[in-house]
RNA sequence: GGCGCGGUACCCAAGCGGCUAAGGGAGAGGUCUGCAAAACCUUUAUUCGUCGGUUCGAGUCCGACCCGCGCCUCCA
């Protein structure tokens, strides 16, 4: 059984699909006005577990992730360089797209922009309808959803207006409204902004109808999975909420999953403090993409990951451990019987990592059951009894789970274009150790393993020869 | 003020009513090794922020309090 905390209900519920082995999935992308930062990315891979995870339990999943083009941001941005918002996105846009990609996050089906195509038309449907329902009216060319007319207006986010510290709410609209609660579907158009001719009259869209618009669009009505923030809950999620199923009529979602903040140094990242981030800084100081991404995911996604280098750091080696078993598994040549223990630790790591994802994808405890599966087998490795099919059943496991999952373990950087010069390099450096060694010659043997170490390259002296990898590529 | 999250070993982090409190990192001792690396074995919380309560039994439920944090305005 599978199992999700749903913000609705505030409660881990059964996840049941709305029509059998098929999910339909909307997740809130980014609002390109600047390039993605890491906290972006924690949102977008605890979304890629989600949908790897229901790919791998069988799913045929939809996932449409928007693409904010059309805001306050990207028209101010895109004003002050004096360019289109096109243009002026356009290099976000492509810039999240290189990051997932580096980030192994697998692409969604549909990526629709809010400006693109008949979106803004879907949009103005969905706001007229609303208007002839009485759920929204008119004020100085200007459309604004009136949240009294929807009386479970705050079931999502479990607020209450009148509960809502008076002064603070800093309206950052320049508009008329009825009620400062209200919210603006369509904006009138303002001098320096984009302006669309519709039905409703000219102007702009707010922010939150494009995402009832184009889930609708894409997944129906009424669909399985939204996701985003808990920063999203409110106001976006909850004006999404009221627009559609006022303007609809139906459910607009049955599972509302939200995951918590990442934060640097015990601190929510913020521009002027200077601990802002980019997925390139991290790669900067030497980190790997997979290994940002183990820490990313191995953190659940309801709790706040503290974003730290020490963090990376025990990312790193907790991440080289079954690298590590890997690499050893890989040199295994002597022919064995399959030893049953080795089937058998296999099959209960399988049942404990998906078990412990379908309890709210506790990535903890699905971590946990690799570990233990590692421990196992270096045991019976230690002992000299794995023979080549066991290690072979090991490595098409962890690459089985890795390849439909976690997507962060066995992949490896693709090979420099001087590769097999390294390679034969590094066979001849080993080969002059060698006879140093055999010579009792340690000092210069040291001399060069330090040498290759150096080069990124470790050795590893075993009984069966000596053999090399390549080290982590953080600096220190 | 309202809503919500968290406080479990040196660090990260599961467990959320009942066998010896998962797992990873780090530390200590041992094995292997010329030395390393990797790995293995042993070891590191009579205790789960504090104080009460419920219960035969509580990190696990209830109440109060302390500490840290997020949201309530754009934000993943």
């Amino acid at each position: 059984m599978i199992r999700f905390h749903n913000t609705l209900s505030g409660k881990v519920e059964e996840f049941v699909p709305i029509e059998p082995g098929r999910v339909k999935l909307y997740t809130c992308g980014p609002t390109v006005y600047d390039y993605p930062h890491i906290g972006n990315w924690r949102a977008y891979i605890f979304e890629d577990l989600l949908k790897r995870f229901l790919r791998f339990r069988g799913f045929d999943v939809t996932h449409v992730m928007n693409i904010t083009d059309v805001d306050d941001k990207t028209i101010k941005g895109a004003a002050a360089k004096g360019m289109s918002l096109e243009d002026y996105t356009r290099p976000y846009i492509e810039a999240f797209y290189a990051e997932r990609d580096i980030l192994n996050a697998l692409p969604a089906d549909h990526y629709p922009r809010a400006t693109e195509g008949d979106n803004i038309q879907g949009m103005v449907a969905i706001i007229k309808s609303l208007l002839d329902k009485g759920y929204a009216y008119r004020k100085d060319g200007s459309v604004y959803f009136a949240i009294d007319k929807f009386p479970s207006y705050g079931r999502l986010s479990k607020i209450n207006l009148e509960d809502r510290r008076p002064g603070s709410r800093g309206d950052a609209d320049d508009y008329e409204k009825d009620s400062v609660h209200d919210f603006a579907l369509w904006k009138a158009p303002k001098k320096g902004e984009p302006v669309w001719e519709t039905e409703i009259g000219p102007g702009r869209p707010g922010w939150h109808i494009e995402c009832s618009a184009m889930s609708s669009r894409f997944l129906g009505l009424t669909f399985d999975i939204h996701c985003g923030g808990v920063d999203n809950i409110f106001p976006h999620h909850e004006n999404e909420i009221a627009q559609s199923e006022a303007a609809n009529g139906v459910k607009f979602v049955n599972y509302w999953l939200h995951c918590h903040h990442l934060i640097v140094d015990g601190e929510k990242m913020s521009k002027s403090k200077g601990n802002f981030y980019r997925l390139s800084d991290i790669l900067a100081k030497g980190y790997a993409p997979e290994e940002v991404r183990f820490l990313l995911l191995s953190t659940h996604y309801r709790k706040m990951i503290n974003f730290t280098e020490e963090a990376l750091a025990q990312a790193r080696t907790s991440r080289n451990r079954i690298r590590n078993l890997l690499f050893e598994l890989r040199h295994i040549e002597r022919d064995l019987p399959p030893a049953p223990a080795v089937a058998q630790a296999i099959e209960t790591a399988r049942a404990g990592f998906a078990s412990g994802l379908e309890d709210d994808l506790n990535i903890s405890e699905a971590l946990a059951a690799l570990f233990e599966l590692v421990r196992s087998v270096n045991t019976v490795v230690s002992r000299g009894e794995l023979g080549r099919e066991d290690a072979q059943s090991v490595i098409d496991f962890v690459a089985d789970i890795d390849d439909k999952v976690l997507a962060c373990l066995t992949r490896d950087a693709p090979a420099p274009a001087d590769a097999d010069t390294l390679e034969a390099w590094v066979r001849e450096k080993i080969e002059t150790r060698q006879k140093a060694r055999a010579g009792k010659d340690f000092r210069r043997a040291d001399e060069i393993r330090r040498e290759l170490l150096e080069a990124g390259i470790v050795l590893e002296d075993t009984k069966d020869g000596v053999r090399w990898k390549k080290a982590g590529t953080a600096k220190s």
